[in-house]
DNA sequence: GCAACTTGGGCAACCGTTTACCCTCTGTTG
DNA sequence: CAACAGAGGGTAAACGGTTGCCCAAGTTGC
């Protein structure tokens, strides 16, 4: 492996000119700067970031910690973070929090003794994740990917209130007028913000709908356990589910139930999953914009890292709705 | 940030002594340890891996390039990677070739140029990504995991002919004797062995079957495409299909079609991802020990970066059949 | 024509560890 | 009791870059 100092050698310079000239930090000559690429490329020179890291002090790495990544919503983030850190010449140290506020801690701790230039990071527990946040972001700029807890950091986040804003209003267009939300008890912020938008929006149109909250947790077993128990007691128009998992295991019992999905009742999910254009019906679900969630993470943070001490942003992107068979009450799909 | 220097001062003694006490390399005095210990928690001092790497010329990173992490069969192998290299006090460089073999070499050169102790990799192309691999494991150990070129390096694999031949054995005993598969033009290792495994294992059964085969790609439109095709023309008693997405496509068709499954047709897939349990009907598939895929990867990194010089090891995992209704012919499941 | 400034380049310190080498101090052994 | 081994500790030299400081030469302005 070639150093700089075979280079300045070749090159017949100091290793102070071969340095400037390759990262342009301060001008060289023409003349100069062609006998550097020259030497460079004939030894097939690469400068070590370990060792430019330890003067330097910056590494050209960004952690990232996510709950769980076999949770189909976060691959596609991931995939858009790291193809546009490679593209600013950063690599990616992946974290995966396992579901665990504790893990995640732990996981932030080793990141920060790395040196990452930043952290992103969709904490686990709005409550519980809070502190090992706060403390990564004294020590490093933060961006929050999706969920957040409340700590002043960079935050790129999806109108949940929109979309469930927007399910709510198709689902009256479509003549429903009770309804149910399966949910999760997770104490994250999209859980959080989901929930607060279905009572809110609901409250106007059926009093009742607005208590007839059922969490759980974000799987197809709940789904269908959620089913069962509205089944068994008062069964709405519509069942507005927290996300697709959710949605897909109301769909299985509903069928075992010989439920007609969407005659007898409007099922919805939430994040356009790949689930959502598999099942039968397809489901009606809100998309979000993963790629652009992964992409602008990364703007805020090279940014912050560019600009030290500058004040953090919030971007909100909106969410849109993807609709499907199983909210088509109006007859306009039923005849599928 | 707390330096071994400022530990040293604190536990009067030279950094020598200390950087001894915390590694463990040569025996020190228990007085000795305790003062560090106490010293190093006083400052709650860290030792800075990059000044460690630059001196020890190890990271402690290990660089991982998976095709796509939004294939769902990668993330679990992704976590379990990342959980045992996290338990072994390693961190995980993620790169996402995105299908294609030059960001893949891309990738790779990268991951070199940050001294990774070593690289675990899922190859794109069996051709085409040959070059790029035999050049990292000249410069780093290398284990080659679920798909593979031929490039000496460890490897863990999962072993496709059998998966292939029990999917073929279970038709059989349903009472198939023509089938089709349908697969992708992909020069992977795991396409080609599994259209290997197809081709072998059923020109026994029916000559003619050996031919019938759709190549395509991994997705639900190719599956729709090739089913309908098989429509037009000759459709067998079962439809073999190379993955989940494709026999997820098929499913699909058949079912617009009014094609009955598994009455009129059986249909397979493979990998056993969450979309075979939540398709109508469930999906007989191959499951693939993901988990233990990730972790024997780990293993074989560790041990290649602990003892250089030995020789590559190659571990084969099996595969299992998991049943449902796509497959029932003979009746048992046909009430359902 | 000279001071002031700009530009490009070299020297060497520095980043925070690890470790080769050397030294001292014990304890053991013939 | 001399000789010696072994343990534990210190000194300082790496590791491979970057950058503050200094200097020489060229340029500009008056």
């Amino acid at each position: 492996m070639a150093t700089i100092e075979d280079v300045a050698v070749a090159a017949g310079m100091s290793t102070a000119s071969v340095s400037r000239a390759l990262s342009g930090s301060r001008g060289v000559r023409p003349e100069t700067l062609r006998r550097v690429i020259a030497a460079a490329n004939e030894l097939s020179y690469k400068v070590n970031p370990v060792a430019s890291a330890m003067r330097g002090r910056i590494t050209r790495t960004v952690g990232m910690v996510v709950p769980d990544i076999v949770n189909p919503f976060f691959p596609e983030v991931v995939k858009a973070v790291e193809y546009a850190l490679h593209n600013s010449g950063m690599s990616l140290f992946l974290c995966d929090a396992n579901g665990s506020p504790d893990e995640e801690a732990e996981r932030l701790e080793a990141l920060l003794a790395r040196n990452v230039d930043g952290v992103i990071i969709s904490p686990v527990d709005a409550l519980r994740s809070r502190a090992a946040v706060a403390a990564t972001s004294k020590r490093s700029p933060v961006v929050q990917v999706d969920r957040y807890v409340n700590v002043d950091t960079d935050i790129v986040s999806v109108d949940h209130s929109r979309g469930i804003q927007l399910v709510l209003e198709h689902l009256v267009e479509q003549g429903c007028s009770t309804f149910a939300f399966v949910t999760a008890t997770e104490r994250s912020s999209i859980a959080h913000e989901r929930l607060q938008a279905y009572v809110r929006g609901v409250r106007s149109i059926d009093r009742a709908s607005a208590n007839r909250v059922l969490p759980g947790d974000f799987s197809i077993a709940w789904g269908n356990e959620a089913a069962t128990r509205l089944l068994a007691n008062y069964c709405p128009q519509a069942v507005v589910c927290a996300n697709d998992l959710i949605a897909t295991g109301v769909l299985q019992t509903f069928r075992m139930q010989d439920i007609r999905v969407p005659e007898d009742v409007a099922v919805t999910g939430y994040d356009n999953s790949i689930l959502a254009g598999v099942v039968e019906p397809g489901l009606t679900t809100i998309s979000q914009p993963l790629t652009t969630l992964g992409e602008e993470a990364v703007r805020f943070v090279v940014s912050a890292i560019e600009s030290p001490g500058r004040p953090n942003g919030v971007l909100r992107l909106l969410p849109q709705l993807v609709v499907r068979g199983s909210s088509a009450r109006s007859g306009f799909h039923a005849s599928s």
